[in-house]
DNA sequence: GACGGAATCTAACAGCCCTTAGATGGACGC
DNA sequence: GCGTCCATCTAAGGGCTGTTAGATTCCGTC
């Protein structure tokens, strides 16, 4: 817990890096992405870059660091802020609601993250893990309390719900782009009635999920069957 | 419509480049693909690529064309063979099964076209937008026809839902690892109850969008109060 | 105003990887 | 069996990019 007195010129010229970094890390991809490109969005040259970070590596690693961090404390804010008498269904909703925020317009540093994680060196990703586990592990806990409540379905399998939603809410950064008639919020109301209610329109009965069986018995094609 | 007498050593060699080509792809990346290894997965040496495609970016692109002729295919197929008294619905839930299957087990050319796209040169994207738009358009019937019949809630932008069904589909093959108890079939049931009926338990009256809002009425955090 | 460390620049190296050209091998028809 | 075209290999080049070491500039302090 540094004191933040007066950041010093390594300390700014960090900060530029970094925002550099999410920014094209982001646009161009992990391997896409070079460090001439870089230092020059911060200002400096290409050696320069050495003065702050040991390698690409430990840069883009400090991205996805922060990618998660980002995230978490805009989520956890959100949610924090809530009436103490909101429900748990009510801590999902603005969860969900701060994460597509975070994806759309907040932070380079989160969409670059969905972005290039699964394209980082095997041992960047795995020192990466920690951190999205942690970041899982509140997420489970918020759904958690949702299904002790009663407001969400207990016949998800919570991981694989988790997994779908971060799907849908981090793969927007990648198609949509802010225009008249279809703002960000917009999206992330579309995104919240459909991971809450669905496409389908409401119905009287209680929902079950249908019993398992392929679409019409037909098996999937085999390999040789689908080239062309 | 070539007939598909026998096919030619080059038309074998060539189908063996593609294969290799979409597996590593969808592995490594768009950049992080290379074409040593790619080679090297089809048998060959890295030179001999060059007999069979002109460049690095023609192999690519014909990999992304086949990842959403085999992704289209294999949904209209599954759309094709419900019985003719099948809803629009109906055809809705087949298409989102077939497309969730394509991802998790089917093809790599779908799974490494969702995993390359946003990394490919601009040109070979451009180049490939068509068949987007195509299946795009395809789904946006499906879905138009579902609302039309009172099946579908009419109060989404489809492009958006669309886009959102996609994300979460898509993702899928970024984090699912088969394993006891976890099975792509699992994933395929929790992936279509959730789209269509959301994470919510069901409720008796017809479910709207709420009005929108900004949660708890807070402002989203500028730029120099997120640094960390 | 000179000293010294912090911060940045410059220039070059080294490795990787796409691409190419010519050599080599193999299958098929005559 | 021989020639011809198809298919593949081999080896080299050339550009790009991460990395490094030393020179240089900035800036606060005495």
């Amino acid at each position: 817990m540094a004191a933040p007195s007066r950041p010093t010129k390594s300390e700014l010229t960090r900060q530029r890096i970094l925002d550099a970094a999410a920014k094209i890390f982001r646009s161009e991809g992990y391997s896409g992405a070079r460090l001439s490109d870089i230092a020059a969005a911060a200002g400096i040259q290409t050696g320069s870059l050495y003065y702050h970070f040991e390698s690409r590596e430990a840069l883009v690693e400090q991205v996805l660091h922060l990618g998660i961090a980002v995230a978490r404390q805009h989520v956890e804010e959100a949610v924090g802020a809530l009436p103490s008498d909101a429900t748990a269904l009510d801590r999902v909703k603005a969860a969900i609601l701060a994460h597509t925020e975070v994806q759309l317009e907040i932070s380079d540093y989160s969409s670059a993250h969905a972005r290039i994680i699964g394209q980082v060196p095997a041992d960047v990703r795995r020192r990466n893990l920690v951190d999205q586990i942690n970041y899982g592990e509140y997420w489970d806990a918020l759904l958690k309390a949702a299904v002790s409540a009663g407001q969400i379905r207990d016949d998800l399998d919570l991981y694989v719900a988790r997994m779908l939603m971060f799907g849908a809410l981090n793969w927007t950064s990648e198609w949509f782009r802010p225009r008249a008639g279809r703002s960000a919020q917009l999206v992330a109301d579309q995104a919240l009635a459909i991971l809450l209610h669905g496409v389908e329109v409401a119905r009287a009965e209680p929902i079950r999920v249908a019993p398992r069986r392929h679409v019409n018995g037909r098996r999937p094609p085999t390999k040789s069957e689908r080239r062309g």
